[in-house]
DNA sequence: GAAAAATAATTAGGAACCTAATTATATAGG
DNA sequence: CCTATATAATTAGGTTCCTAATTATTTTTC
């Protein structure tokens, strides 16, 4: 047995609901194991997602962050700044220095000084860079969704208000 | 503006319907924007469940992957093969070794060769990992469970059957 | 029973993101 | 005005996980 691809089995990682009472039970603890399978299948699949989207963003010679910082480019008419990217893509500035140094290095944008702040750089997206997201949307879209194919679109809503629900509840991991 | 903990600032990453309409649009694709809108919510929201149980495991001086490798451990009898938690957790071998290291030289568990076969040596939870499991226990499902009490159980249940059925399609990310 | 193939764990090196410290510029207070 | 503080971007160094190559041992095959 290779366990190829990435040594992951389907189902092997799939933590289930008697695993999450078993631990629960062991302490005596009062605690539903329903909230805490919750808890822990959304980290599978986050970690999951993260890494299939390296993938997918490695096909086009991106990675997932310097994709989505050219998508917020875009979106935003071409010039931002780094401290603005920083806060649309929820990274530190330190990040986005680094998303941009290769970025830029590949030619996909171009740093600028302001005029008015000289301790600001606008970014830029070049032509090259537009080309790019132009080249890779019809395939990046159509495979994003197709991953969400197996959800009609009642239940997508459904899955949004429940996800947006779990996003506010995080906090409480980081919380006092 | 300070921009503390983290630099995001709270709403601005959340990604919003229009926005994915306006990049579908750009390229006049025939894509679903709410489907784009699930797959780039899932992705924020699982980056920031990481990195908050990154900060929830290292009150207790772990990180998410040595939490779950204990875990896993105190699940199967205190003794198991790298190869078999690799497959537990869903990482590599080479990960497994590292994270083994550090659990190692914190004396949380150790590692004993194989009398049947030479090439493997197994894990072992030490009676301090136990503890440390133990005493952590009560904090840490707590936390996992107030995560999620925006949801009842009828809405987790919901949630979990969706998000099973978003995870399969993860799939089409890397399909090819 | 010796050569070839498979398997277990590890090592080496890389990618993505982080925090904290640094550098350069701008603004405010006395 | 000029020192003190705030802000923008970057650099330095760390963490987590990865892939690919390596080492040691077992199993298969002829």
């Amino acid at each position: 047995m290779t366990n190829h691809s990435n040594g992951r089995k389907q189902e092997d990682a799939i933590p289930s609901l008697v695993q999450s009472q078993r631990q629960i039970d062991r302490y005596g603890l009062d605690v539903d194991a329903q909230a805490v399978l919750v808890a822990a299948r959304l980290m599978e699949a986050g970690a999951k997602l993260g890494h299939a989207a390296e993938i997918h963003f490695a096909r086009f010679g991106l990675s997932t962050g310097r994709y989505r910082l050219l998508a917020d480019l875009e979106d935003n008419g071409g010039e931002v700044l780094p401290s603005q990217l920083a806060e649309h893509l929820g990274v530190t500035r330190a990040t986005v220095t680094g998303l941009i140094d290769i970025l830029e290095r590949d030619g996909l944008v171009s740093r600028r000084a302001s005029a008015k702040d000289g301790r600001q750089k606008s970014v830029i997206l070049t032509e090259l860079g537009a080309s790019k997201l132009r080249e890779m949307a019809p395939e990046h879209f159509a495979r994003l969704e197709a991953m969400v194919g197996l959800l009609n679109t009642e239940e997508r809503s459904v899955f949004l208000d429940l996800l947006g629900r779990v996003t506010q509840g995080i906090s409480a991991l980081t919380d006092e």
